[in-house]
DNA sequence: CGCCGAGTTGAACTGAATCAAGAAACGTGG
DNA sequence: CCACGTTTCTTGATTCAGTTCAACTCGGCG
């Protein structure tokens, strides 16, 4: 795969947020990305370390976690063709409060924290870019920490089978347990008395 | 108060972000600001309908919440000097999710999201300065969604009272119970733990 | 074959919710 | 300035969802 391909879902991403992107300006963009591959179980970020970097991810599946109580606290997945960084200390450089880590081997393309100060001065069409990364990554996070409203956990959990099937897939039970902030026992329990209810509705005879 | 000192804070926190900001960039963006007063118990934004502003608060104290099961949850309280916006909202031009009120009479200067768009067009630093909203918000957000982290409802109600203290004066405590995702019954009760604790530790004989 | 991590199931426990009733604080009008 | 009603806060009794701990099953893998 050639370096202009890696970059080809990125590119994609750009025209579409930013349609009158011009060649130069691309070219000088892309000088300043760096592809990344995360192999599975390994860290994109660690709490306790500044976050240089913002990825977007071409392909694979990523989780962000913080530590309470030695205990993992899922707060989001992150898969294909969006933004994902420690955003607040790559803003405020200071300590990263979470964990990325990736769940499948990844691919993500990376912008280095100076260069990306160095480009908002080069290019002044970048300003509006990071405008645009910093919006998608709000708004990412506005659904995370709304996803609670949801009332019980059997309709959060019925809301993730319509909504992204695809994680229940791809992530062991005990991930998506502590996503939902239950323990995986309680999910058990959970997809048990689902699974009676339905069975009460269309009666096997 | 001439209009000038309206836009007075509000030019500083500019100048501080933006050092090189011009006179004259500066005056077309004020063409651009509005100042709103929200009485006590009024709303900023409701849930449900388009969240349109971007609000600076010059003066006051709001809260954003959203339903659950009739129940109100408290996200965050916000108070001078910083950006307050139904942003997802805002951004995507769907209803929003969230009710943003005032909990004292309060004075907002508000950028209209037509008006925004225009600005970016005109004034080139104003992109700059949209990226350093979203991201402000952005920290905001986060601050608010890692408030969890602390282990115990003691932990964090000792937390809040070291770190904005004046939260308690202002706010009444069923609020910050909400905040703290608990009953009032079982902040009382908390209180009440704390402060029998404290005597235990300096007996008064 | 036996080990190990993931998932399930059961029983006891617990922190907070709920419901209810009373006390204290607040503000509004006479 | 007091009296009243409303709102907020406290306290008690009961209930409940979810945790914890422990035992057991299942499927993959060295």
């Amino acid at each position: 795969m050639s370096v202009t391909d890696k970059f080809e879902k990125l590119q994609a991403f750009y025209k579409q947020l930013m349609p009158t992107i011009t060649p130069e300006s691309w070219l000088i963009t892309q000088s300043y990305l760096n592809v990344r591959v995360i192999k599975k179980r390994n860290f994109l970020i660690r709490e306790g370390t500044v976050c240089n970097h913002v990825s977007f991810i071409n392909s694979g599946l990523l989780r962000m976690y913080y530590l309470k109580n030695d205990k993992e606290k899922i707060l989001g997945f992150c898969t294909d063709n969006c933004y994902i960084s420690e955003y607040k200390s790559f803003l405020t450089r200071k300590p990263a409060q979470l964990f990325i880590q990736a769940i499948e081997d990844t691919e993500v393309i990376e912008t280095n924290y100076d260069d990306l100060q160095k480009l908002y001065k080069e290019v002044p069409e970048a300003n509006f870019l990071g405008r645009m990364i910093s919006e998608q990554l709000f708004i990412e996070m506005s659904d995370q920490s709304i996803s609670e409203i949801n009332e019980t956990i059997e309709q959060r959990y019925n809301k993730l089978i319509e909504e992204q099937p695809w994680l229940l897939q791809r992530v062991p039970q005990y991930m998506i347990a502590s996503y939902l902030g239950i323990t995986p026992e309680a999910l058990s329990r959970v997809k048990n008395r689902i699974s009676r209810k339905s069975k009460k509705l269309v009666p096997v005879c």
